[in-house]
DNA sequence: AGTACCACCTGACGGC
DNA sequence: TGCCGTCAGGTGGTAC
């Protein structure tokens, strides 16, 4: 389920769980979620380090260890990171787990195995090679409006693309269209700046407003998307029903009353 | 270069 | 009950 906002989580949980706790035991239980590293290359970069910090871009975690490499952690799309008591052994979905100098662990769970960890020279260095985008809660207004409208696909598509922005996934650019009245297919470098501010500002509103819940949709103000994302579920605004199609080849569920599309400004219409 | 599409992997769920 | 098709919140490579 991990969109920016989960991530932060387990950044949070990392955080106050791991730093300052030295690695002793490396355990690569799957390593088909490595990244361009074999096992033993990554138990010996990370053996015997304390780690520093942990951060975040987007989607991404960045373990930071004392000898100034970083551990990458991505979680796909079923990926989950906990700080037990003591090494899990053998617990279903496990791929990955460090043990700790104090006996407490870092367990690694990914269902689909659609995530990675992996090792990188610095954040920098990741951040370039893979062209990541500024962190969605971190961008500023001026170079959100820069980034976006420099694309003439979709706004669903600019908004899911970890180049553009990072963070974002499919629900919550669903939610952040749904408030700020935008159709998830228009053309983005069609939208007005003005459009464009609102879109940031409530796109921060949403990322920032899920975190508060920890990430509990429920517990989600009233006339949010999130609440209830499905088609035929009511409008939060109470403008009919939702409908749900497909776009940048997700499932988007959308207000199709507030969400109008002008046939101009329609991807590829010109 | 920019964009669109598929594959990667496993499980849950609905229909027959 | 069981089998089958469909769908799921991400991303990288490949093909236009």
């Amino acid at each position: 389920m991990p969109e920016l906002p989960e991530v932060e989580m387990v950044r949070r949980r990392l955080d106050s769980n791991c730093v300052g706790k030295r690695i002793l035991k490396v355990d690569v239980i799957d390593d088909g979620i490595l990244d361009h590293i074999s096992a033993s290359r990554l138990a010996k970069a990370l053996k015997g380090n304390t780690i520093v910090s942990v951060r975040r871009i987007g989607k991404q975690l960045f373990v930071e260890i004392e000898s100034g490499k970083v551990l990458t952690v991505h979680l796909g799309l079923t990926g989950d990171v906990d700080c037990p008591p003591t090494l899990p052994d053998g617990e279903r979905w496990m791929r990955f787990a460090l043990g700790f100098d104090d006996g407490t662990a870092l367990a690694y769970y990914d269902l689909r195995k659609f995530g990675a960890v992996g090792l990188a020279t610095s954040i920098d260095d990741f951040v370039k090679r893979r062209k990541l985008g500024p962190d969605a809660l971190s961008i500023t207004e001026n170079d959100f409006l820069a980034r976006v409208s420099a694309h003439k696909k979709s706004i669903k598509s600019v908004l899911l693309d970890q180049h553009i922005v990072a963070g974002i996934g499919n629900l919550y650019a669903d939610e952040a269209l749904f408030q700020a009245r935008l159709h998830p297919l228009t053309n983005a470098s069609k939208i007005q700046a003005r459009r464009l501010r609102l879109l940031h500002e409530v796109l921060l509103a949403v990322l920032r407003a899920s975190i508060a819940v920890e990430t509990d949709f429920e517990r989600l103000p009233s006339g949010y998307l999130l609440r209830e994302r499905r088609k035929g579920a009511p409008c939060p605004r109470g403008n009919g029903h939702l409908v749900s199609i497909v776009a940048a080849g997700r499932t988007t569920i959308l207000c199709p009353r507030c969400q109008r599309l002008p046939r101009a400004f329609a991807e590829g219409a010109h």
